[in-house]
DNA sequence: CTGTTAGCGCGTTCAT
DNA sequence: ATGAACGCGCTAACAG
């Protein structure tokens, strides 16, 4: 690959020259700009950002590192986070760690290696450890979705408790006194949270909760079989579930389904997080549907804005109200309700 | 951010002396092994992979440029590709084209720039030029999903046509013979091959194609519900659809729901690729599955393999086969066929 | 076993 | 209006 002296050369003026006709920067005869523009194209000269960024300590690259792009939540995520860098002139980074410390830790260490400009990071684990020593190297991080105690930082997430209050309410209004809550891991805030908003909801409504009702897995379909295996076992059945997250709730359908059940028939259902509209052909899940693409595009607003020195010095937090969207999964027709009624 | 000159005037050596305990190459007596240790501890001692990248023109980096990661079929690709990348030590930028070839070269231009060891592409247009420019530069690129015309090229891609082929086969072998294809953009290599599968299938049974029953559109929702309306409009109305994607069928489906029809009651539905089992909660739609995550894993190590020299040294093909999953939209319970007969 | 020299590609500073 | 020198951080090649 052709280097700026190769240019230089060519064209028969110094390097300096041509970095001033690429970066129209300083003075350049119209003649000699002519001369350095056909040699670059002759040489099909391609400028070597990697110099550049050694010089000025810039590379223009944001890390976005998040437990699993698979997750339609974390995919619209990304794509608004791409697409806010990319309309500021930085390039993304993607990095899975599948809520796994030891995949973040190396994923942390080795862009710091790379000098990424900044982190966009949805935190496994409730340490504040990585958080901070990235902090220590001067870097900007804005953390998504998850609550770290412990440190500083600036973040963008969701109401989880507010969006679960609202929900368990729904459902207590709608009849139920027996509601079940599949939730994620304890040590992730947004399962924490979305627990204490359950338990608010009870609470306000003078409902005594009962502690066997609420179980504690992982945000994955297998986590959610497994729970709803658990609370049908129970007797009496519940006759609500609120399912964390997503695929708690598609884990929790399947073992519906494999019991003969169905909602909202034999038991209501609701969860959190949506699945986007363009994927499911019928909507039917009740959610609280959050604005993933808002949560990626304002978290990397903000972290462009640190970057440019622009923001405020103390650190921001940026809570986005939860949406709640009622659809089939908890319709009172032909209701397990109804039928117990 | 402390540098190796730093840590070496701290630990009483020289830089040479700490890059070669940081990289375990040459001899260094323990004594001094220690000591450097201890200064990159205290001064808390980040490498810059920057630096190095530009001594080695290696960045272990790769770009993967596709159309739209928000498309659970690229999401998993991408989830193949970072797989396959992060194990080999290499991180992955991603980028949405949206199809706009504006875009792409954008991407294509910057991403050189950066010297990203190689390209994962998914190329937007039937242009060969942007590949062709890449492969210029002496950077090897892997295209997925999509044939160009007039490069060569790697290529990892699932046989649209032989799927294709199959989903009619399999729907004359239901007893349908007025079938409409919703097509993607003409210049789409795998459009146009699900279209070639869909004469294919025809001709072999002998059925008479109808040209007006095939339409051209685009890859999306929007398109998949503009095209049906056009087919349901049609009299008689075909017994059987083919969406030639995922985004297709769902806009169709909705303006199946909208006319006040169903599949496979009013008629029958069969698509091109599947959507991710953790997202659907009962699964419908017949389809030809292509082993999205392989594609990027293989995509992936053939690109590796280019930049160990190890790959031959022509440009290989790869063709991963459509799995067809028969489930209920093309059942021929209460079918429109039955009623007619 | 350790250090010196030099250069990867680029752009700021200071001359001319 | 153009150029020379220097350094960003790191390491191969060559001493010692």
């Amino acid at each position: 690959m052709a280097t700026i002296r190769d240019v230089a050369e060519r064209a028969g003026v110094a390097p300096i020259t041509v970095s001033r006709v690429i970066n129209r920067s300083g003075y350049v005869s119209p003649e000699t700009r002519a001369r350095v523009e056909a040699a670059v194209a002759e040489l099909q000269y391609v400028p070597n950002t990697l110099a550049r960024s050694l010089r000025f300590k810039k590379t223009h690259t944001l890390a976005l590192v998040l437990t699993d792009i698979t997750n339609p939540f974390w995919t619209t995520v990304a794509r608004g986070v791409e697409d806010a860098a990319s309309q500021a002139g930085f390039n993304v980074i993607l990095c899975n760690t599948d809520e796994n410390e030891k995949k973040q830790a190396e994923y942390l260490r080795v862009l710091l290696q790379k000098r990424v400009d900044g982190f966009l990071l949805v935190p496994t684990g409730d340490a504040a450890g990585p958080i901070v020593a990235i902090q220590k190297q001067g870097i900007p991080v804005v953390v998504l979705d998850r609550l770290v105690p412990g440190v500083e930082v600036d973040i963008v997430r969701g109401d989880s408790e507010g969006g679960a209050y609202q929900l368990v309410r729904l459902l207590i209004d709608l009849g139920h006194r027996r509601i079940a809550m599949l939730s994620g891991p304890r040590g992730i805030s947004t399962a924490a949270q979305r627990v204490a908003g359950y338990w608010r909801a009870l609470n306000d409504c003078g409902i005594p909760g009962e502690p066997e009702l609420v179980l504690w897995g992982e945000y994955t379909q297998a986590s959610g079989y497994e729970m709803m295996r658990c609370i049908l076992a129970l007797k009496p059945r519940p006759t609500a579930v609120f399912a964390a997250n997503n695929f708690i709730a598609v884990g929790a359908l399947r073992a519906l389904r494999e019991a003969g059940l169905w909602a909202p028939d034999d038991l209501s259902l609701v969860s959190f997080d949506d699945i986007p509209s363009g994927l499911v052909i019928e909507p039917f899940l009740t959610v609280a549907s959050q604005p993933a693409y808002a949560m990626g595009q304002r978290g990397t607003e903000l972290l462009l804005r640190r970057l440019s020195g622009q923001a405020a010095a103390e650190a921001q937090e940026i809570v986005l109200p939860a949406e709640i969207i009622i659809r089939r999964s908890c319709d009172r027709l032909r209701h397990a309700l109804d039928v117990a009624a």
